[in-house]
Order: C-alpha cells, then sequence, then structure tokens
DNA sequence: AAATATGCTGCAAGCGCTTGCGATTCCTCC
DNA sequence: GGAGGAATCGCAAGCGCTTGCAGCATATTT
C-alpha cells in the first residue's frame, strides 16, 4: 500500500496486531483476483521424497507469503478429475506440479485456469521446471558397477503402469542412461537384465527375484530408485547372498535410510529441488521467464558395492574386456 | 440451493460444465464466510508417518468437498508465529494438529480464528482427538520382551527437546507403559536403562550406543519409534552383535521398511488415523459433539526378537524371575 | 507571499457470490 | 373454470476489501 506515511502506516499495523485483526482473504481475493496461494500437486504423499520436496517448497513459499494447497492425485481417476475440472480456479495462482508429467491438455487446463506452472521431475514446453539429469546420473552409476570389474550388470526400473501416476520421463532416463553405459563399454544389452516392476520396497524385492533365477546372473545391479533397492537387499540377504561380496547393489534418491542400510546410492538433493521448484513457480508469477533447472546427482559409496568376487573371465557375454578399475 | 427446479438445475450444471465455468471461491467465500478448506498442521512433513497420515485425512476431506492448506511447523518460531498471528483467520474453516500438543493460549488461538479443531496423537478438554493407548501399547511390548525371558530390558524414546516441536505426550506415555511393564513383573527401574534421544535414525543410534556401555548391558530394548530403531539396528550390526541371536529390538509405528528390516513392532494403523481425524473434524465442523479416539496398537512379529541366548541366571537384578514364556 | 508541486486522505464503485423477499407461474381442488 | 396454495424465479442488498480519483494539507519554488 504506497502512499500512506510510515507513521500512520505502523500505528495501523500496532493497532491490527493489537486487536487481532486480519484482513479478510476471502475479500482480499475477490478485489484483486489474486489469491496469495499456490497449489502443490503430487501423486503420493506417504513416500519420503514427496516428503521432503514438499517440506523444501513449502517452507519456500510460506516465507514470501504465500499459503499452499496440497493435492493428492492417488489414482488416474484422481488424476483426470482434477484436471478435468478447473479445481484451482480463483483458489491458487500457481501450482507445482511434483513427478507427474502432464500432458498437453493437462498444462492446457492449468493455464486456462490463470495458474503459474513450475514442474518437478518432469518436463514440458516453455513450462518452468527443475529436475535431475538422470541420463547422465544413470549412466554413472552403471560406470561405477563397471569399473569395479562388474560384467553383467542389470537394472531394475520403476515399472510405467496404468494404474499409477508415477514413472513417466525420469525413470525412463535412468534407463537409457544404464543402456550408455554398456554401449560405451562394449556391452551388448539383454532383456533378462533389465526388470521393471512398481516403485516400492516389495516392487524391488520382486524384481531381484526374478534376476536371480537368470541363466546366468548377474553380479550387480543399478536400481533405479532406494526404496526398490531396498527391497532388492532384502531379497538377496533371505537368499543367503552376502552384499557387497556377492552381489553389488546401487540405488537412486540418497534416501535417508541409505546410511542404515549401507546403500550406495546417487544423490541428487532433493530439499534442493523443492525449494527450486517454489522459487521457479514464484519468478514466473511476477512475470519472469520460465527457465528450466537441470541438477547433477552425485555418487555416495557406502557398502553396497565392491568388485566383483571371483572375476570369472569366460563365463561373460563379451570375454574379453578389461577390468577397467 | 433448495427452491430451484431439478431440471433448471441440470441445464445450469450442463451449461457450467461446457463453459468451464466454477463458482469463483473468493465471492463464495465471502458472502458466506465458510471457506471449505481444512488446515493441517504438522511439525514434519519428510517423516513416513506425516506423509502417511496426511494422505488419509486429505483423501477424507476431499471427497466432502474441502481443500486442505498445508502448514509445517519445523521450529518453535514458527509454532509461535503460527499461533500467535491470526494465520487462519478466513483461510479455514477448521485445522487437525498432528502430533503437536496445543497449550491452552493455543488453543485459544484457534477458537478465536472460528476454527473448529481435531487433534491427532494429542489430545485437549473438550477437543476431538484420535490417538492410540501408548500406555497400554509400550506395556505389551515390553511384556511381550519379558515374556521372551529378557530379563534387562531398556527403553529407547523420544526426548522432549527445547529446539523441537515433536515430542510431548504421546512419547512420554510409552514410558509410562514400559516402567508399568517392569513394575508387573517385579523389575526394578534403572536409570541407566531409558536413553533418550531426537526422533530419527541418528538418535535412536546414540541411544544404542549409550547402552552398550552400560555396566550390564541389556539383552532387549523397547524403542519408542522405528526409525530410531533402525538407528539401533545399525549400531548393534556395526558392533558385530546379531539381532536376535544377542540383542532383541522392538519398534514402535509398523513403519514400512519394518518389512526389510524385519523389524518386530507395535502397529497401530497410522492411515486410520489419519481418517478418523478428518471425520471427527468435519463431525465438529457440522456441530457434532467432540469425541476422542482411542486406539489399540497390536504386536507384528518379526526377527528382531527372540530369546536371550544364554539364560544367565545369576547376573540379572532379580535373579528369581521365571521365564514365563 | 503567491503559485505550483507534492503527499496524503477519504470516498465511492465494484469484485461475484449468497440470501431473503416479493412477484410470478403452475398446479390442484372444489 | 376460478380461487387458493405451492413451487419457482428474479431482484437487490450486502459480504469486506482494493483502487482510482477528487480534495485538502503540506512542502517547494520563484
Amino acid at each position: 500500500m504506497p502512499g500512506v506515511s510510515s507513521k500512520t502506516r505502523k500505528r495501523v499495523q500496532e493497532a491490527a496486531a493489537e486487536l487481532g485483526y486480519t484482513a479478510s482473504p476471502a475479500a482480499s481475493r475477490l478485489a484483486t483476483g489474486r489469491t496469495m496461494t499456490v497449489a502443490i500437486v503430487v501423486p503420493v504423499l506417504a513416500k519420503w521424497f514427496f516428503g521432503k520436496t514438499i517440506g523444501a517448497a513449502t517452507q519456500e513459499l510460506r516465507n514470501t507469503g504465500y499459503d499452499v494447497l496440497l493435492y493428492e492425485l492417488a489414482t488416474p481417476g484422481q488424476r483426470e478429475r482434477f484436471f478435468g475440472s478447473p479445481r484451482l480456479h480463483g483458489r491458487s495462482d500457481g501450482v507445482i506440479v511434483i513427478a507427474l508429467q502432464p500432458g498437453k491438455k493437462e498444462l492446457e487446463s492449468l493455464a486456462s485456469q490463470g495458474q503459474a506452472v513450475a514442474l518437478l521431475g518432469a518436463e514440458g514446453p516453455g513450462i518452468g521446471s527443475v529436475s535431475v539429469d538422470n541420463v547422465g546420473a544413470g549412466r554413472d552409476a552403471v560406470r561405477h558397477l563397471l569399473n569395479l570389474g562388474h560384467e553383467r550388470v542389470a537394472f531394475i526400473g520403476i515399472r510405467d503402469e496404468e494404474g499409477s501416476n508415477l514413472g513417466g520421463v525420469p525413470p525412463r532416463q535412468r534407463l537409457i542412461g544404464y543402456r550408455k553405459a554398456l554401449v560405451e563399454a562394449g556391452l551388448a544389452r539383454e532383456g533378462v537384465l533389465e526388470q521393471f516392476d512398481e516403485n516400492s520396497v516389495g516392487g524391488g524385492a520382486a524384481a531381484m527375484s526374478r534376476l536371480l533365477v537368470a541363466a546366468r546372473a548377474p553380479t550387480a545391479a543399478f536400481v533405479a530408485s532406494d526404496e526398490m533397492a531396498f527391497g532388492a537387499l532384502m531379497v538377496l540377504r533371505r537368499a543367503g547372498l552376502d552384499v557387497p561380496r556377492d552381489f553389488s547393489v546401487l540405488g537412486f534418491d540418497n534416501h535417508e535410510l541409505c546410511e542404515v542400510l549401507g546403500l550406495t546410492t546417487m544423490d541428487h538433493d532433493v530439499a534442493g529441488q523443492g525449494q527450486d521448484a517454489a522459487r521457479l513457480l514464484l519468478d514466473t508469477m511476477n512475470g519472469g521467464q520460465p527457465r528450466s533447472l537441470g541438477r547433477p546427482a552425485r555418487l555416495v559409496i557406502r557398502e553396497s558395492t565392491a568388485p566383483p568376487r571371483v572375476l570369472r573371465k569366460n563365463s561373460t557375454a563379451q570375454p574379453d574386456l578389461p577390468a577397467t578399475f
């Protein structure tokens, strides 16, 4: 409110505080058309990754005076209803969409509701976004395993499910990174070594079980999410295999429990991503150009990776591969 | 909107859907004074328990047409600012407070802002609440360990921290349950066996480390949260002790990772609590009497508990205790 | 000292909905 | 077929704020 003397301003503010008076947000919204609220949309809430990103984004938004509305789209039906109706119209000025790759129609829907948009873990044309270099991270992860001397490295990935909202681009990119590393090393890709399942402990366990019955089992696996990697570790332990002596596991996310379980993983500063997404959105709402932030991931070595126990030279698909490490 | 013929209603609704029109919530709020929004207040977001409860509550509220505003009060400063200002006034009709024991002033503040209140994991006079029978659950947990034949059972609890908003009533009640079970069994309480630390993997690890240097180390521990129990397991493993052969650990929450780690724990239907809290609040907002729901917890046996390896009859404080199991 | 410029204040209109009341239409029953 | 009653509809006021403008009180300039 410009054009008011600073003493008057101060007096009013003091009086307001004393009487416990606040401007009615409803009236203010009606008059200005701005809600001073941001919506955050996630596919699940009860996962570490989402709590972390939402928390960081929320803090950032709150510091700027915005409230945050939360929407959990747990099923495709909910997703459809959310994007199919002008749910956000007049409720928020912008929206942060996390780990959901919105389609063209969905982006149009948001735009027609007057929403500024920022994406986290997804990308869109002309839309602000923050995401990890998943291809590079996947490649680096697998390179590390190859450098340790592993010759049969498996990939456990997140299945693109019909019945789920999760998945989408990042998981697929990690697969691409995996394949790139294999190609670089002159190794052939093998279908059996690529297993997909739902992004959960159980899914990781199931995928690992399938690997263990392969004709020639791998000696290491790059797992596209830490939670799945936990499941993989469990199966290996139950199978009587020692990690990392008999089998190396490399995860993705740097979940807070990696420390307990000694899981080597790819870290990508989850909280930082949430904060960046909030900042991008604030920028966009203030008329800034939407930007896209790519973030690198880094290898965090713990106790789940080691060179393979026996280098059986002639039992691999590519017998002449040198141990580069 | 009563008093409108059903055909007119239908025609209008169809037209609305076609044109993508929605009533402006701001105007509607201004006119009615109802926001159709509920606030959820938590001390942390990035923990499994909170994601789970918020998710369940959110789903329930959304089904009833309410939006949900999220507030994370991570520090005492944030908490003070939140309750000290009429932050919710005109923004929400009610609030679900999770795992924060609000003081009298704080409850008054909420009431003066016209908020209906429901508590989860806390209690207040005349306030709807849902919580676990923590005393009973703690007692049951410790009874199980005693029944297995353990004679020196430790308690690892959540420290009531100055710098934290967490803690409060439930953790203290679990301690009471622990002591009750000891008394029942005719065992003396020992200060060294009661260790407190922050509610995290690291805190649990630190507390367990302290137990391991006790003059006569315990053979089992009841840990007041699964996350702390994970830390305890890590320390035991690093110390070269086998769980459950050398040491039994019993957690609390039935965290989704208990399965992977084989942690025996007390389950208390976290999602159900979130849903119940939402229902209580909806009831209260519709003029119902606030009710208080107590929920039982149940023992989930996995692989972290077993009878002590050697029953050293004469090395315990209470040498004549029979192994009742 | 007068004129001009500047800073501040108060007033009125309007944001888009709800709500109650009076007007209108339709139905029913004698 | 007409009157009474019920169902339906349209209208206007008002929710509490923002915003622009007119008006007044200062400050600045010549």
